[in-house]
DNA sequence: TATGAATGAGCCTTCATTCAT
DNA sequence: GATGAATGAAGGCTCATTCAT
């Protein structure tokens, strides 16, 4: 017999603070995932973290497994360029100068990617290879088929840039070099510096690209 | 798996799997903690991989922590393009035109890249961030300011290279998309066709950045 | 296991599934306790098996522990053979034979025994031992000395039963048999074969026990 | 506990008393699992009964699973009716009177059903109803068939035993109601006067038998 | 009456490590 | 050098229970 008689207090305290315990998990863990891996993260900490017990957690979800898709449907996946494009009216585009609409493109997908969810889930990324690279050049690709590459064809027609080389590829060779900046300088436990360090060659290539790509009209005879 | 796979010598009397335990060791550490990170990786699981028994490891090793400096030391750093320069003649470098350097300086560094251990030290790195991008890039900026400098330098004066920008950017805006190219398509996981992709992507940046920077003297009137 | 699972009556109104809750639980509870043991059975499967949730079952019992009494008083004790007894005309058994009274009473306590709900009982007390095979021998001690000793005893001074045994011994010798058929082939997880097998070795002993206990008068000189 | 506890072999030098830590695990997890249930038992009780922590026992075994498997091939099937008759001289039994041999056996047999580790063992088959009272059944079954029966049907002929019921029935009635006495009176939690009652029980079924089955020579003519 | 969220205890298991052999 | 047995710590998870709603 001996059911578990118990004389200790047990079960739930009185009161209690709500807040979407779910959401703040979920918080907790992508943190610790980013900076510890899913292996090295116990779910002791994420509930400690959180300020609750870890049995806790199984009220929100199945269990620690349950947790990384449960990460990725809330801050993944990082199309934050295709997003910042589509947001952007797209008639407007097409009519503005290449130098205006890349670097204005090029400034808020950095700073999205500068956000601080993005940056860690760069990381958890990258330290789990989810198909980590690949998610990361989706996005990218993407846009090159779908999005920019239209565009990019009307300022050729319009003797704006450079017909020598196929959109695609320049598009690709505009991107490419940022995102590994992003890699290199804005992941999750990068230093100030490292940033800093980051937003100065992100521009230095721009200047670059723009110098590459761009026809000069003005400057031209 | 197939940590102890290798090019299986026929007619060579076995036995001399012994080939020092210890080196075994750090084969199958990396290739696990590359495959499942450091903290997902158990020492029996490397033990069992080896053939040996867990305890016997420390036999070797003070621990497990003392296993990621021996990888170091083994396997990495990865100073592949350092080295491949540094294994040139650095006389018949400067006399040598720029697309035949830079060309065979890549494949020959993309050669590297590729060799198993390389790609898993790269995997190794990128999983538990030590230092991960901050030790990728040292190697290029090692490479940019002491060796390859100068080169390039030497070509603008020769004029074949065009000198509108240093000379600094110019081999940053050479290696960068190529290292993207290594993180994203040349890691321990990559598929046989990600690794495809990967060579067809570094040939055309290749082509492209040939382009951009020579200037191509029989075409020019 | 599909506790609930009863001949889907069709073109009745639902939501009479309430059938007082209370049971529905005690009905979950003694098959799972019977099937896994009580330690073995958390609240959380009887819980689902009846279609709440886990706490919901503190609003009918105070805990695990307090299961264990109300299955009890609901399905046990299994007096079946006192009950089947007392059922019975007690001057009508006097006077019929004996061989008559012992078929039909061991028939009809058979066929208590088959009850669902008795073989869960059964199991049960096995299972967990509470004083479980001193509960079921205690009917029948009750019944030898309190109801059939004194049938027996009559049936004794009529000449129709032999008299060179004790009757308790004899109702015993009666008994035990068809108890330990009880046990081992009438539990709750009995396949239908066993329950068959059970039937024919009950049937086989009594056929024995009465040509063993009768005098026959018929065939006497 | 009194796991350690067996007939203490005279004779023998007890050499140490260590006992390979396997074996003691066994011991102390029927103790455990006959009492308590398997459900009921945890690892941590069957460590701290043997004297080590929980984590040693998997140096041994695989997990708690792999203990029934062990105890199953360490102390079962009891079979002991069978051994039992096994070790008697098969041609002496056929010589000798039915009384003498069918006495001399049940002793035995209930000898054997007594010693502790028999009764863990039955006390385990009924809690966790491992196929359990068929496996009691099974010895009893084979013994009829295989070995009795013959013997039994000889003494028929030598008119010593009534000859109008089948072998196999009479052995089964000889057995059954010895059987119930095991279950019910000669279990792991069975008090000492259940043991003793369990004893008269069995001697008065067994005297009752006797005289039911044996035709007696000296009073007849 | 029933649910959802929470708790503290405990369970099974794995881990890194030690040590005698 | 290598193994088998052991340990203490920790990890993931379940459980009975509680309480506000």
């Amino acid at each position: 017999m001996e059911i578990n008689k118990r004389p200790t207090r047990l079960g739930r305290p009185p009161k209690h603070e709500d807040r979407n315990t779910r959401e703040r998990i979920l918080d907790a863990a992508i943190e610790l995932f980013a900076r510890q891996g899913i292996a090295g993260t116990s779910l002791r900490q994420i509930a400690q973290a959180v300020g609750i017990k870890e049995s806790a957690i199984y009220a929100h979800f199945e269990g620690k497994e349950a947790l990384c898709p449960a990460i990725f449907a809330r801050f993944g996946p990082p199309a934050a360029v295709v997003d910042e494009l589509l947001a952007s009216d797209s008639s407007t585009i097409a009519r503005s100068r290449p130098e205006v609409v890349l670097r204005d493109m090029a400034q808020r997908v950095i700073a999205r990617w500068n956000e601080p969810q993005a940056r860690l889930f760069l990381s958890l990324l990258l330290r789990e290879g989810m198909g980590g690279s690949e998610a990361l050049m989706r996005p990218a690709k993407q846009l090159v088929l779908d999005l920019l590459t239209p565009i990019v064809r009307q300022w050729m027609e319009q003797g704006l840039i450079r017909k020598d080389f196929p959109p695609e590829l320049l598009i690709w060779e505009f991107l490419a070099p940022l995102t590994l900046i992003r890699i290199s300088y804005w992941h999750a436990q990068a230093t100030e510096e490292e940033v800093e360090l980051g937003y100065r060659l992100a521009e230095r290539h721009i200047d670059y690209f723009l110098r590459i790509a761009l026809i000069d009209k003005t400057s031209n005879v």
